[in-house]
DNA sequence: TTGTATGCGTTATCAT
DNA sequence: ATGATAACGCATACAA
């Protein structure tokens, strides 16, 4: 509302020597100086974001992408502490968040948006959904543009991610199993494409061939992180092989669903059947029994990807590289030693 | 990156007939219009929305402010579900979020933020202690900016709010325990100055009236939305006064803080005692017992919201109100009859 | 120390 | 139907 110019009349100078003033540049006098200040504080003068960010093309903003699925809330299973980290380390840093959500743009890519919003970075917090547009990721990556992937192996100049120790993770969970005295231990799996999932799905594989116990193929399900797809799994392969005592599952929503499914058919958790989720969401303490699940560290993810994006962003000449996070293995109520 | 100028070039036209072609204005001619179109797909032009927004005085940007506790991530009850509401209908109208988050501007106030960054409009949904920055909720109340509140009763030309029927709702809850034969029933507020804890105790005090059963003020405690203070405060009460048989708490959190408080007394929930919270949180279904509870209706107050602030947007002329929205009560298994 | 001039990318007004 | 020009609010190179 108030301009640079209208400080100017008032103060009987010229525009720039305000904008000098106001920007802390040293070669105006002190009286100038007090004059332009006092006014613009009486005129409780702001400078117009939009207009800097024009000549000097840096907004201070960083663009977030997310799921789209509207019922369920933002369907990410932990948005809201990874957001509320990056929001910390942002806003520190003296930057604010824009959140994508025009669905006007048919024909807008994640690229697009971020030029014609001229953000100074992007975040991709993205399920499901967002993570099969292929090519607009990798158009994404190749860009210029500043950008930090959760979960999702994006690498470019400009273009790196964060993600957790998901091989370790599931190392864990199924050390924790074997040493509980179990041998029959199924694994409901994500999807097929996400590097997330496949992760865990190696940590499972490899931690059973070291142990001498072997893979066994068929005790392998996808749940699609989806809690009913995953119950589903789980009486179908219960069904087919009632020697299982556990089951590993990619997330705390499918093993909430295994659990459902478990009790469908009358076995009792962790009596009869032991079960271990992976993110270990807010829920996870809550439920019953309590899920025994790999924790991710959910605040540091956050929080590294808004230093990494930083960095990128103001010293470009640094090389960049993925960060992996440690995970651990919260020991609840859902698991016990096998049925004999 | 690529502007209208280049465009232009490219086209051997000028700029203003590139501008009027692009933006469908149907003084061109076919073939200049085709080629112009051609071009700007070639070079996958996209317009610089920061330059747009400097003439035409629209940001297509609504902004959003909340809580700034870290740690427990956002600490508005039901943030995820309302602002995916809210972005829900604003992006179907057009319009981005952004979430102002930067700590570096000391002076600066909501009002100032949102004239600095142009946003067509705000939403407010805070906690604690944004509810209490008094002078700066009356100085944007006050301004031109299109402005909703949630949970807080602000009243402009270009300002309302949305809320739940708090006093319907606490009355249903307690009508729900004295038909379940309870008399003593204790009240766990929120704090002195909000007016969604002030209706609640309202609903709370009307209730035990009309049913002839009076209220007793030494049943009335505050617990500050607090897990902690409301555990404590249930304490208190129980010991001095044992008698009772039900607690009302005005928030999920403070009920399980209230249960909580119980149980380490060897209460035990709901044959001892029964709890009633409000809000519905998601942990309301999976804590120990379900929580019955006044559902509050999170994605109606979310699209609620963004109805009423893009009609203030767009339609500035028509006359706005608050609304409220009803709340139903979810009967779950932390409520029974009174032991006798 | 201060002012003038120019440009950022776009829209809008007014000629032609 | 098209182009020249100004304007949005600010920053900055250069001149004075």
């Amino acid at each position: 509302m108030v301009s640079l110019k209208e400080i100017a009349k008032r103060a009987g100078v010229s525009v720039s020597t305000v904008s000098r003033t106001l920007n802390n540049y040293d070669d105006v006098s002190p009286e100038t100086r007090e004059r332009i200040l006092r006014i613009a504080r009486e005129l409780n003068y702001f400078p117009n974001a939009v207009a800097r960010s024009l000549v000097k093309k840096k907004t201070y903003t960083i663009g977030v992408f997310f799921g789209n699925k509207m019922n369920s809330g933002f369907d990410h299973p932990f948005f809201l502490d990874v957001i509320a980290a990056i929001r910390e380390v942002i806003g520190n840093a003296g930057y604010d968040l824009l959140i994508f959500t025009n669905k006007k743009k048919e024909r807008a890519t994640y690229t697009t948006l971020c030029r014609e919003r001229s953000v100074d970075g992007v975040v991709l917090l993205l399920t499901g959904e967002g993570k099969k547009k292929t090519e607009q990721l990798v158009e994404l990556q190749n860009s210029r543009i500043p950008c930090i992937a959760i979960d999702i192996p994006l690498m470019g100049e400009k273009c790196t991610y964060v993600e957790s120790d998901n091989y370790g993770g599931a190392r864990e969970a199924i050390r924790h199993l074997i040493g509980l005295g179990h041998r029959w231990i199924a694994f409901i799996g994500g999807d097929e494409i996400s590097k997330t999932s496949y992760d865990r799905l190696r940590g499972y594989q490899d931690m059973l061939m070291e142990s001498g116990i072997g893979v066994d193929p068929s005790l392998i399900q996808l749940g699609y992180f989806s809690r009913e797809k995953a119950r589903e799994a789980a009486r179908r392969l219960m069904s087919k092989r009632p020697e299982i005592t556990a089951f590993f599952a990619v997330s705390d929503v499918m093993a909430m669903g295994v659990i459902e499914g478990l009790e469908q058919m009358g076995y009792r958790v962790p009596r009869d059947v032991s079960v271990v989720g992976f993110d270990d969401i807010r829920e996870a303490v809550y439920v019953r029994p309590p899920l025994t699940t790999v924790r991710q560290d959910k605040v540091g993810l956050g929080s590294q990807a808004a230093r990494t994006l930083l960095q990128i962003i103001e010293h470009p000449e640094e090389p960049i590289s993925p960060v992996t996070l440690p995970c651990r293995l919260i020991v609840r109520e859902s698991t016990s030693e096998p049925r004999h």
